[in-house]
DNA sequence: TGTACATCAGTGAACGCGCGTTCACTGATGTAC
DNA sequence: TGTACATCAGTGAACGCGCGTTCACTGATGTAC
């Protein structure tokens, strides 16, 4: 993105980039890059086939560009949304209903990086740092039960995952979202050691801030 | 496989069969069905490449069957795991304890049918359709929370794959395996509204049934 | 049991199509003065 | 501002390779008697 500033020819080069993303992410929302050619990809772009070749090496690497852009985007949202917040359960309901959002808002990219889940347990993720720093934060301070620091963990990313997963599949009401999404996380913090009732509190207080509002 | 029986030349048609399905279900462990060719199949189980069509319509009818198959088999697991078991919380403990089972001893299996997992909260799934039966039954016995039909199923669902991809992704020994099964099922019933004490007698339980044994 | 025949499944060469990739050319954009 | 030139990105025809699919042939297996 930088070397666009520098370059007075950036505009042009851009838009050709752009439409090119723009065309593999609707694409990869529904096939896997093994499945699509490069002729779909230029056709569905609107540009010519030798200009792919100006702007990526090859397929791969353009659908790494584009899941790259989709975790960053998602990385970026959460951070944001937690960057004031300390308490540790507020901390994991607010980052699970920024990925409920993106689902709602975004369904194409997030199938696609549903799609790319073989890592989503990897530790060295750095969402995946930070939801375990949270729940280790959560134990250290008597908020969550001790000795979860894993089991906590999976629980979590899976309720995460199939939860989007839900989102993008079955056709929902934006309230229907809401009330799955509070119910979900709360079975969650209580499954962590969080009294059933203040997990509710806290997870509804999560989503007014997040989701609904 | 019926027709195997009245054929008989079963014998040799079956081994080619059986040689391409075994090929299929070892690449496929580690590449989607449109990142093969034919070539690679048909290499991979020492047959002629016109062997690959007399058997199958075409490459993704072939996946299709493998695909298939895995879930006819975990299928089976389950639902023999639970043939005598009534208590809701048991039988959901146990459905997921064959499914970490699964994970351990058929990892290859396990991979491929994760990464098809686009239907994984369908509700017409016949595994999902048991669990929502079996949640439901939970909470008209008092023994799970009013209320967590869809959001225990979402949670349930989640922490199930999220504890697989753990076990096929992570080298852990067995033993570690089940004191992270044991762990993280307890939280997935404590969330549902079982105390946690009792959460955890029951999943030891299933454990001890079906995995340790 | 032995022989002649019928059926069936395996084989791999051959086919043409569509793929990823290249590159000489065109035209757009920016620069010098 | 206008003109000549340089640079850069877009274009699409052309390439050869590997693909999915077919099919005439071979050899294995089973049947009749």
């Amino acid at each position: 993105m930088t070397e666009n500033l520098d370059n007075p020819q950036a505009p042009r080069r851009a838009r050709t980039r752009q439409a090119l993303l723009a065309a593999g992410a609707e694409l990869l929302s529904a096939h896997s890059i093994d499945a699509l050619s490069v002729n779909d990809i230029v056709d569905a772009a609107g540009v010519a086939k030798g200009s792919f070749f100006n702007h990526f090496e090859d397929k791969d690497a353009f659908a790494s560009e584009i899941a790259g852009a989709i975790r960053r985007m998602i990385e970026n949202r959460v951070q944001l949304s937690n960057a004031e917040i300390s308490d540790p359960r507020q901390r994991v309901a607010r980052g699970i209903c920024v990925f409920v959002q993106f689902a709602m808002t975004q369904p194409k990219q997030t199938r696609i990086m549903l799609r790319g889940q073989e890592r989503a347990t990897a530790k060295d993720h750095p969402l995946n740092k930070g939801l375990r720093k949270d729940i280790a934060a959560g134990i250290a301070l008597g908020k969550f039960s001790a000795g979860v620091e894993d089991a906590g963990f999976i629980l979590l990313v899976g309720l995460c995952s199939a939860l989007m997963l839900s989102v993008v599949n079955e056709p929902m009401r934006a309230d229907r979202i809401t009330v799955l999404a509070t119910d979900t996380i709360s079975l969650g913090l209580t499954g962590l050691g969080v009294p059933a009732r203040t997990a509710r509190n806290i997870v509804t207080g999560a989503v007014r801030a997040l989701v609904t509002g």
